[in-house]
This record gives structure tokens, C-alpha cells and sequence, in this order.
DNA sequence: CTGAAAGCGCTTACAG
DNA sequence: CTGAAAGCGCTTACAG
């Protein structure tokens, strides 16, 4: 059989609806910029026409004619993650409300794929780009392009050494608002669970704890920062060696929510219950533990408040032209959804042979 | 201060490059396109200009040139849904290996926002768009796009009525092994929890069910087929309504994961451990169970996969000009992460007031 | 291999 | 309000 020929193949442009219109083509280009200048009986004409060869706006077109474009590019690590994914959307409501369209592209961690992904959108011609960096980004290799005409601003991780305006949690103020809580709770003692001392969350973080112990004339024992991984199964060994420890406290902060996750798992492991048994608290930025784990209390960055943050500061420097870098934090605030006091309780605790705490 | 007339301000082109290189801006193109025409000295000083000018290329005014484009529109109903997003990004792997670039944007199961995006992207010129639908998304909301030029494939959720191809799991053949998973463990009566008659996922699923079932020489008694809404409170209610049936089965299927989360929740309530006292079976689609409930066996369908296999098809559609309507179906294969067999086990069930299987 | 020229689909002054 | 004309940054035959 074999396809026709097919007469209406080549798709309409302005000058097809300006013949079927009767009018010419800069009356329909101005039909399509809504410009009250037109009169009504063309308008409507114009607009018939449209409907009737089925056109469709050749907007690249008109960014090229125009030198510029109505499109912002996100790119994000993981979409995968609900922390990012939600975080996305909140870039979306203000981005698309601000009359620009969101091209977003998710890098899967890959430095290599973010570099591709960055080209990509740059000679696609946004008017700007969000990036939330894949992990293992280092400053040089963002330089370039940091350097370039069109504004890029940095969401939830921050580069050292880089120049670039960064919108971030308030790590510290979330931590420290946390450590206050278990205080409040009775607890005098507390460990910390998981990460690296040289990563800048754990630095940042931990600080927090330190700070709010010292404040409240309490002594943070550097034995019960149990390093790991900043993974499930990293929070599943770090608590189980917290629990190897005599007279381990019944409290911990952990790094991040992939370690609570798996201090919970080992606590169960233990015959402990968390929330109820042992006061734990995580923060909400890699596993989405909001769903997850309702007995959780964590430390919790709205991600779609970062995102709204995030793309309203890049739509800023867009219309300003404003260049310099900035470091904008967003607050982080205590979700408490199981309160763990009294940690002097006996019963499972001391069945699992913790020593009850001193008040 | 002010900021002084910037002479680099405007973007270089083409031509600034051919200047600089002292050649002509045919040369410069051809280099672009990496053309091996173009003599080696010819191509490095091109190159070097480049660097020096800082040039970026414009995919756009080169698109509009050759009347192509190289992006493809990913419309995804919500990306905050861990099943969606890592569908995203299974399309995003095959696109982008196929040298296009992926344009994703997200409606939140808004039908008037997805209009607006499909415009969008339509107007931006991408060379096919995939569509996982909002939900409550019609065929007339569709119809109008599908008989556009640009190809347009539709994932996950099919639209009844609507010619279009679309790529959904095989919900069916699903079910039927996770019926006969429970069947294997002893169940002769099985229950069916949430959802409503009137949807494709409700009949298909349940079917799948019914069919094991009969082929087991079983009979599906339609009072245990509980209707409620399609998630989490839906499930809680389901199961309590359930659990209030004198002799009720200790097995049940649920329309989807949410409905299977608030199940669990029920049983729970109740006293009773999902995987030890009641066997439980979802569907991994809402709400991205996989991580969230280990102890719940589901029937998994792999949006990796999904999204691949869309991908591939779109891609097929687009260089093959081929518009035929076409239903695809991925595989869906059961995940068994907690067995519970020996339904007439006493002990908390018999506490629960739940009277033991006969088999 | 290079240069001059036309054209992709739009917008934008500028005469009428 | 309308028409003719130039130009956005590129590609593409087509002579040289």
C-alpha cells in the first residue's frame, strides 16, 4: 500500500494561516503575542485559521528571533529520591508560574552524565539552570560553566571551593533544635550514628549536637560517634556496635535517614523497639523516611520549600543579572513522631542489658 | 558601582569563530558537525577559536534549519512517586542513547496542567513525547494532540476509547501468579481489597484472581471482594470491614500498594502481624512500597523496565513514521518477601477472632 | 577545501 | 491596522 503522499505533511506556519486568514503574517504574529492592537474581526479570523491548518507555535523560532528563551533547566541528581523529586516539583510551581517552561534531567549521580546534561541545556538555550550536583562533583568541574553568561545556582549541596551562589538546609539549626528535643526528653546522653567526620553534613550536623549538649552543661563522648557508611546497612552495623557498648546511651542522632533506617532495623534486630524503646532521630533527606518510617523523629527540610527557595532566588538573578555568589539557607525543622523520655525505663531496655541512665 | 558596558556580552556565533580562525563560517559548521571534509589545520584552529571565543552552539537555530529536533518530551503524572520517576528514568537511558535529549516535566495528576505541558512541549518542537496520564485524564482531553504530527506513546495507564499505543504492565498475569502463590501456601479462600469495579486495573487485576482461583478448582466468594477507595485510609477501612466478616479468609489481594499499605495498617489495628498472621499481596505502583514495606509481597512490575521498553517503542515510532495504535504489555513478576502459609495457625489469629481455614 | 547566498519560522521596526 | 523587508544563528547546496 504504501503511504500517500501526504499534501499537509509539511507542518503550517504563520505564513499558511495568514493566507487562510486573508491577512498577513505580522497580523498573525501579533494575534499570537496578544497584542490589543489587532482588531477583533482579524483576531478572530486569525484564530479560526489556526484551528483550521492545525497550527502549532514554532516557539524555538521565535526564542531564536527574539535572542531569548522561556526555558530553565533543572538538573538533579537522583530523581529517584523523593527528597530531589519533591524538590523538583517546588522548582516546578515557580518556575512555571514565572511563565517559563521546566526542562528537567536527572543526572543518576554520574558526573560524566551531569557534564552532558549541563552541555545539553546550555545550547538549548535556557535562560538558567538549578543544579543539584551529582555526588563526587568537584569544583573544576563546574567552573566553566559557572563562568558562562547564563546564571546557575546550586540546590542542597554545597561545593567547596566553588563560587557559586548555593541554596542549602540549615543543618546546624535542624541538628541542634534535635539535640534540644532529646534533651528536653531527659536524655544526658546521646550518640551520634554514621558518616565520616570529613564530609561537611556529618561536620555540620554533629556540631549541632555538640553545641546543644554543651549548652545544657551536658558532655558529648566522643566514644558514642560510631562512624559508618552513611547507608541503611552502615546505620545497621553502627548501631550494633553502639549496643556492644556497656552502658551505651538509649539515645542517638544519625546522619542522615538511610542510617536511622537501618538504626531502627538494628534495633529491632536487638529486640528494641524504636521510638519506644530508644530515642532515635534521623534527618529526612536521602530515603524519603517521611512515608516510611511514621515512628520516626526527624530532622526535616521541606524539599519543596528548598525548591521554591531555589528556583525563586535563580528567576532573580535571571531578571537582575545579579552574578554574585550567595549562600542561602533554608530551615529545617523537628518532626517529632514518637517522643522517647524516661530513658531510665526498665523492662525491654534492660532486658536487651542496657545500664538505666543517669538523670 | 554599576556595571560597565560588557563588550563579550552578546553571544558569540559562528561567525566570530570562522573570524578568529580565519575561515569562513561554512568551515566552522562542518567542524561542528564533524564533518571529515574539513582539513586537520582547518579543524583545530576552528577548534581553538571555540575555546577562545567561548562559543556555545545553538541546537536551536540549527534545528529550525533543518527542520528537526533531537528532544524528546517525557510527561510523567508524578514524579514524586518512586514507580514514575525511576520509569523516567529507564526512558531517560534509552533516549539518551539514542542521542536525543530529554525535556521531562511533571503535571501532578493535573489534567489542565498537562495540557499545558504537552503544548509546551509541542511548541518546543520535540521530535515525540511519552505520556504517563494524569489520573482522571480522558480520551477527548487527548484525542486532539494523538492527531498531531509528533508521535505520542502513552505509559503505565491505558485510556479506554482512545487509539493510541500504549505500554502497560501485564496486570493480569500478575495477579494470576500471586493468586496461585497463595494458593500454593494453602489459601482456599482468598479476599480482594479496594478499588472500584469500574476501572480497567480493578477488573483486570481481580481477574487474574478470580481465574487462579477456578483453575484450582477454588471459588472466589464475591462478599470477600471489598470496594473502597484506592488507597491508604481506603485500605485501612477495607481490611477493618473485612476483619469484621465472622470466618473471613487469612488472604487477601490488594487493587494496589496504597490500598495494601492501609491494609496493613488495618491489620495492624487489630493486632495481627501482615506476612506472620495474614498473608498480604500488592501491587508495587502508588506509592513505591518496594522500600517502604519489606515484609510485603507484591506484585512488582519493573518501571526501569517499563520505562525502556517505552522508550524503545516511541523511538521505533519516530524513525519509522508507523502510527498504528498498539497495546504492549511488560511482564509483571511477583516479589515474595514474607510467606504465610498454614492459614489455620492459632495463636494470634484465633485472638483476633478470625475463625481457622478449612482446607 | 572555501565563500557567497538562500532559507528554516518567527519578530520587529517602518512606511503606508 | 497591514505589507514588505531585514535578521536571529545556523545549514546546505553550489560555484570556485
Amino acid at each position: 500500500m504504501g503511504r500517500l503522499e501526504d499534501p499537509v505533511s509539511a507542518k503550517p506556519t504563520i505564513l499558511d494561516v495568514a493566507r487562510v486568514a486573508g491577512v498577513s503574517k505580522s497580523t498573525v504574529s501579533l494575534v499570537l503575542q496578544k497584542n490589543p492592537i489587532v482588531s477583533e474581526g482579524a483576531r478572530s479570523r486569525v484564530l479560526a485559521a489556526i484551528r483550521q491548518v492545525g497550527y502549532v507555535y514554532n516557539r524555538n523560532a521565535a526564542n531564536l528571533r527574539q535572542s531569548r528563551s522561556n526555558a530553565i533547566g533543572i538538573v538533579v541528581n537522583d530523581v529517584t529520591n523523593s527528597f530531589f523529586a519533591e524538590m523538583a516539583v517546588g522548582m516546578d510551581m515557580i518556575v512555571q508560574s514565572a511563565g517559563f517552561v521546566q526542562l528537567m534531567a536527572h543526572t543518576g549521580e554520574s558526573v560524566e552524565r551531569q557534564a552532558e546534561v549541563l552541555s545539553a541545556m546550555l545550547e538549548h538555550g535556557v535562560s538558567g539552570i538549578i543544579l543539584s550536583p551529582a555526588r563526587g562533583t568537584r569544583a573544576a568541574d563546574l567552573k566553566a560553566h559557572m563562568a558562562g553568561p547564563v546564571p546557575i545556582v546550586l540546590a542542597v549541596r554545597d561545593l567547596p571551593g566553588l563560587r557559586a551562589t548555593t541554596v542549602v538546609a540549615d543543618n546546624r539549626a535542624g541538628s541542634h533544635e534535635a539535640a534540644r528535643h532529646l534533651i528536653g526528653l531527659g536524655h544526658c546522653r546521646i550518640a551520634w550514628l554514621g558518616g565520616f567526620p570529613d564530609t561537611s553534613v556529618y561536620q555540620t550536623r554533629l556540631s549541632g549536637l555538640r553545641d546543644a549538649m554543651a549548652e545544657a552543661g551536658l558532655l558529648f563522648e566522643e566514644a558514642y560517634a560510631v562512624e559508618s557508611n552513611a547507608s541503611r546497612p552502615g546505620g545497621v552495623q553502627a548501631m550494633g556496635r553502639l549496643l556492644d557498648m556497656p552502658g551505651h546511651p538509649m539515645a542517638c542522632m544519625c546522619v542522615n535517614d538511610a542510617v536511622a533506617f537501618g538504626a531502627c532495623d538494628g534495633l529491632r534486630g536487638a529486640g528494641l523497639e524504636p521510638g519506644r524503646d530508644f530515642a532515635i532521630v534521623g534527618f529526612d533527606d536521602v530515603m524519603g523516611a517521611r512515608t516510611a518510617v511514621p515512628a520516626l523523629t526527624t530532622v526535616a527540610t521541606d524539599p519543596e520549600a528548598v525548591g521554591r527557595r531555589t528556583a525563586q532566588i535563580l528567576l532573580h538573578r535571571i531578571s537582575s543579572g545579579d552574578v554574585r555568589p550567595e549562600t542561602i539557607t533554608t530551615p529545617a525543622r523537628l518532626v517529632v513522631r514518637a517522643s522517647c523520655g524516661e530513658p531510665w525505663s526498665a523492662g525491654p531496655v534492660a532486658a536487651a542489658g542496657a545500664v538505666p541512665e543517669m538523670r
